[in-house]
DNA sequence: ACACAACCTGAAGTTACTATAGAGTCAAGA
DNA sequence: TCTTGACTCTATAGTAACTTCAGGTTGTGT
């Protein structure tokens, strides 16, 4: 198949496709005489794993890594367990961190229940006053 | 004082500092006769200012909109109010997306507890076998 | 006088794509 | 046969919020 069709497939993008070959995520398929990409299944199941993995927010990084042991078969898949493991832990720091934000601009919010001059506003003052907190180091993609 | 002092006190790096200012967040600055920038207490407030919002993950955009507002103390602070809702609710979407995940991986990683062959293991299997969600549309700067 | 820290500008790198420009390929209809 | 239109190709730039780097200037302490 064409990329067109294989990203139809795989729902996502023929860009997105091309981008992941550039990457080395994705294997350079055939072409046909008028130098198209021509795909087979092989490289859709590939692409169906890149994508699983992208929608659970792994970074390209982390993907290579997975594809390499995966392409080991005689290796043990502690390494891939690893891989997940700290994964589930950076999607753990986020949402612990986002809770926090989230309780700071709650409470924030509460600084200012009706509409007032600007001055007056509670929402700026404690923007102007919070001590700037030290961001976590951030070990992961996730935003 | 000059960029590294407030740089210092206010908790970010220099080139940050420049950055902000190239982006139009801070103004800019006097300089010295050498060219060095000279910065006084009222630059510190509103680096300060900005250095809150992004400890609380509120987009360049974000702040751009809630330095103009606060700039203009005859308005009321309605809209203040309301880029600060909608950036609650952004924080509260991703917190939502990423549990979703979180369970997503869990499950996943339940799949394999032991060391084994790779062929075997049931996390690849998964990740082979996952119909790729659509990704929910973001509207947000959060990762 | 000289070393060294702090400062300057401008450009490139980061992530995972998306978008654009300009050109080539191919199947079907007139 | 010609043409239209859908699809494909490469290469380049843009996105967000910085960080890093190269190469040069200024100020300070001894």
């Amino acid at each position: 198949m064409k990329i067109g069709e294989l990203a139809n497939v795989a729902q996502c993008t023929v860009e997105t496709v091309r981008y992941y070959e550039k990457e080395g995520l994705l294997p350079e398929p055939g072409r046909t005489p008028g130098n198209f990409r021509v795909y087979g299944p092989e490289h859709l199941e590939r692409l169906r794993f890149i994508r699983n993995c992208r929608a659970l927010d792994m970074s390209h990084e982390e993907i290579h890594t997975l594809l390499g042991l995966a392409d080991q078969p005689a290796d043990g898949c502690g390494a891939i367990n690893a891989v997940f493991d700290q994964h589930i832990a950076h999607v753990e720091a986020r949402i612990q961190e986002l809770s926090h934000l989230k309780q700071q601009l709650s409470t924030l919010r509460q600084q200012c229940q009706t509409e007032q001059a600007v001055d007056a506003c509670g929402i700026l003052q404690g923007l102007a006053a919070m001590e700037t907190e030290a961001k976590p180091e951030r070990h992961t993609n996730l935003g």
